[in-house]
DNA sequence: CCGAATCATGCATAAACAGGCAAGTCTTCA
DNA sequence: TGAAGACTTGCCTGTTTATGCATGATTCGG
């Protein structure tokens, strides 16, 4: 039984019972309860339950529209270490613009409590995911909402974002190449971004590994109006050296620690 | 059984049956009554209810200082049989304004399909809960972003509802009374639902029974100014008539089918 | 004002927890 | 084929949490 498999099969069960309890599960599952909590950590950490003393708690139904994105995902893994890295470079004070994207989204939902941030973003389900009682103040872009990107697009987006001014932004990435640069699958998505990073002083991309070297048809930024990549080291170290010749500094996540 | 279940068990038979007695507690779920006093002392501290002594009364929902989150899902059936009746007076081609609540996010999730309709709301969550594919076209208004309320709210907000004029407004109501009239719990939340009370040619408000009768410390709306009031016939008739004679037409949901 | 019930608090115990470590498995690359 | 590295897993450590019981204090009803 692979892990993932697990947990989706805990998945299944708490939308199915509200409700697991550790030793159930790794009776069930026939491993310790370490790992089992190991999973449920994990799912916690994408928003797909709520840990709780003993076991978990399934997400009410509407707070779980925030991790669709996630939910779909194959490594949530990955974009959560992606994001935990990234949510180590905000800075107290900083306004941050948090693009749509599922990595965003766990980057808005882990985003360090003792820091005090201002967060723009036109994605709903990331201003959604960010812990209440944390300080920060959430500012949501409007616009034409669009269930495909499960953000805001259209022209009312792109003129609001024309009044920001944004210390960092964070961008997820369909596509980045030394020589595309950042891309996107969706031309209004793609335009949103573009626009964002004319705003922003400072460009932080997030995307993970398989990423890197690829692109989308439409094009967003120049790779080298990036000032920072955080990606996972596991492949394509080859690939990078071409990105940090652009200037561009590389972040690794998952090996090295937050 | 999970701490944080018996808790949530507990707040279910607050809502329903407006007292516990910690003996009856200990005796249903097996604990002393000490455990018991711990959850309620803990629930109090967190405003679930009111600690007395021998046990502890619910709140009156104008009092309950529960996250949105925790609101958002009691009583998912009522408010859901509620939303499928609002949902059956949404005509092709209407724009209608969705207004932030649980209620709202239902009817948001099970609009009809075959209709097709621009919604405009300030409610992330209900923006994303409508479904996908269904041809209705979904404009979200943003603001700055309130988990306590889960809409946007202030003066960016307000702004931007300024340019709009739907043909129906979908008030959810904290508390609706013949005299004080729509009332909500939070002054900016008010303060977007009067705006918003000034631009649409028809108001719907939605409220549950126990809504009906009572009053937030908030205005929003006269009385008179609804056109139509969807509830729940289960309580409260004879208050029913005071609303009538304002010219309101009364829907009644649950009883009758959509 | 009295007895009984209820309560807050401190303590002891057992369970659950996070984090670190090491063994085993799998993939990758030479 | 074999070595290196990532990943998973179980176990160990000390810490935290939930619970029941004991002890006085408080509250209630008469």
């Amino acid at each position: 039984m692979l892990s993932r498999e697990r947990q989706a099969r805990i998945g299944e069960r708490l939308d199915r019972e509200g409700k697991v309890v550790a030793q159930d599960l790794a009776d069930e599952f026939a491993v310790s309860e370490d790992t089992i909590r190991r999973d449920l950590r994990e799912m916690a950490a994408q928003g797909l339950c709520e840990r709780v003393y003993g076991g978990a708690l399934a997400r009410p139904p509407a707070l779980r529209h925030e991790s669709f994105a996630q939910r779909r995902d194959r490594e949530p893994r990955r974009k959560s270490d992606l994001a935990r890295k990234a949510a180590s470079f905000l800075e107290d004070g900083m306004t941050v613009f948090i693009d749509a994207g599922s990595t965003n989204i766990a980057l808005a939902a882990q985003l360090p409590p003792e820091r005090r941030l201002t967060l723009l973003t036109h994605c709903p389900a990331a201003a959604m995911a960010v812990t209440p009682c944390t300080g920060h103040a959430v500012h949501l872009i409007g616009g034409r909402y669009s269930a495909e990107t499960g953000a805001c697009l259209g022209s009312q987006t792109l003129s609001e974002i024309e009044a920001l001014r944004p210390d960092l932004l964070v961008l997820g990435a369909c596509g980045i190449d030394p020589r595309a640069g950042v891309t996107a699958f969706d031309p209004e998505d793609a335009a949103v971004k573009r626009c964002l990073g004319t705003r922003a002083r400072s460009v932080m991309v997030l995307a993970t590994a398989d990423k890197l070297g690829t692109a989308a048809p439409f094009a967003v930024l120049e790779a080298g109006a990036v000032n920072r990549l955080v990606t996972d080291t596991a492949a394509g170290d080859a690939g990078l050296e071409a990105f940090r010749e652009l200037g561009i500094e590389i972040i690794a996540a998952g090996s090295g620690d937050a």
